[in-house]
DNA sequence: GTCTATAGGAAGATAGAC
DNA sequence: GTCTATCTTCCTATAGAC
């Protein structure tokens, strides 16, 4: 492993650092855990990453951008308000059967933040990002079909952003992705009728 | 503290475990931690259970059993459906709003538990049996107010579960009270509108 | 920068006196 | 049963040779 430059290897060490925490839980990933993934000695991680912590907020970070790019972009294209919602619902449900350990791992990386005092706000800041995705999503789908929302819109974007994460962890935990996906789809119907024409 | 039998202390540290969770979180409550919340000795511990998984397993029980005593039992009375859902649903939100480190415990618990073999139904058994309480809770009101439901039970007791555990967890790590608030109401009002008379 | 070796501390669990 | 002292293991982080 020599003649790598120590920017590349902090990359290998975060990635090193998701398979774990996907594969075992955060709590399994440590220092060691990590640098035996990534085939780098212990030494390693101490002149890539100042702390534990610092490594933490790149994984915390990344989780974050990868499943924004994916946010429900599949509403857009064609069809009725109904149907865009549903195909962006089913895209992200497809996404959490076929790899669920990736979504359990973001609930458990936003717990682990919250409990320590360095932390809190990047948790605090993935939540409203969410939401705030949530909240484009409508804003670009009303104004796509003309339409106005029957209900504040700050409240139907928590609604639709507590009913995906909700049936989702209830799924990672409980199984049945047959009735929750059902569940989900019922969620998008929900929301396409609070469509008022403007 | 000489004197009590075995029996009262495992109560007692089982009080104490959960003090420190609710206070410091799931990883701070190591035995030593615990113990001295008790204020008894670190040998107590040992001699009261096998291991920390068997208090962890009793810790789980108790609080399970403290929410689904108080689980939307509010329901029952007069009034509309409509209006029976807002009660029900707003007492479990003043409770959060009231209590919300209690609440928060609960999705750390089951998180923690999911990731210990020896635990993992535990969690599992956890989420089946909060869907099974609303399920009972949606049965009692299409029976008092004799009506069915024009979704499929199980489809609706699982958006209704992951609805308000997922507005619940966005408040938890976001905040804004007021607008998860609304948001609940919502829910309220759209399980409501699924009544069909019978 | 790169690695080996180790410091320093905290965890769960146990030994053994009383 | 009850407690003190200790064992063993594993953690993050650093020291210091190359």
């Amino acid at each position: 492993m020599a003649h790598v430059s120590a920017e590349v290897r902090r990359e290998l060490l975060v990635d090193a650092a998701i398979r774990v925490m996907i594969r075992d839980g955060v709590g399994a990933a440590t220092t060691r855990a990590i640098v035996g993934e990534a085939n780098m000695p212990l030494g390693a991680f101490h002149y890539c990453f100042r702390s534990k912590q610092e490594l933490l907020e790149q994984v915390i970070a990344a989780i974050t951008n990868t499943h924004l790019d994916r946010a429900l972009e599949d509403v857009t294209g064609d069809g009725s308000m109904e149907e865009r919602l549903l195909r962006g619902v089913r895209a992200y449900w497809d996404h959490v059967v076929r790899l669920p350990e990736e979504h359990r791992l973001t609930y458990e990386l936003t717990q682990y933040a919250a409990r320590r005092p360095g932390l809190r706000e990047v948790a605090q800041r993935q939540y409203a990002t969410y939401l705030a995705a949530h909240t484009r999503v409508l804003e670009a789908l009303a104004d796509a079909e003309h339409i106005t929302w029957s209900v504040p819109e700050p409240v139907l974007a928590r609604y639709f952003t507590g009913l995906i994460d909700g049936i989702t962890l209830l799924y990672l935990n409980e199984g049945d992705a047959v009735t929750a996906g059902a569940s989900l789809d019922l969620a998008a119907q929900q929301i396409a009728s609070y469509a008022r024409s403007a």
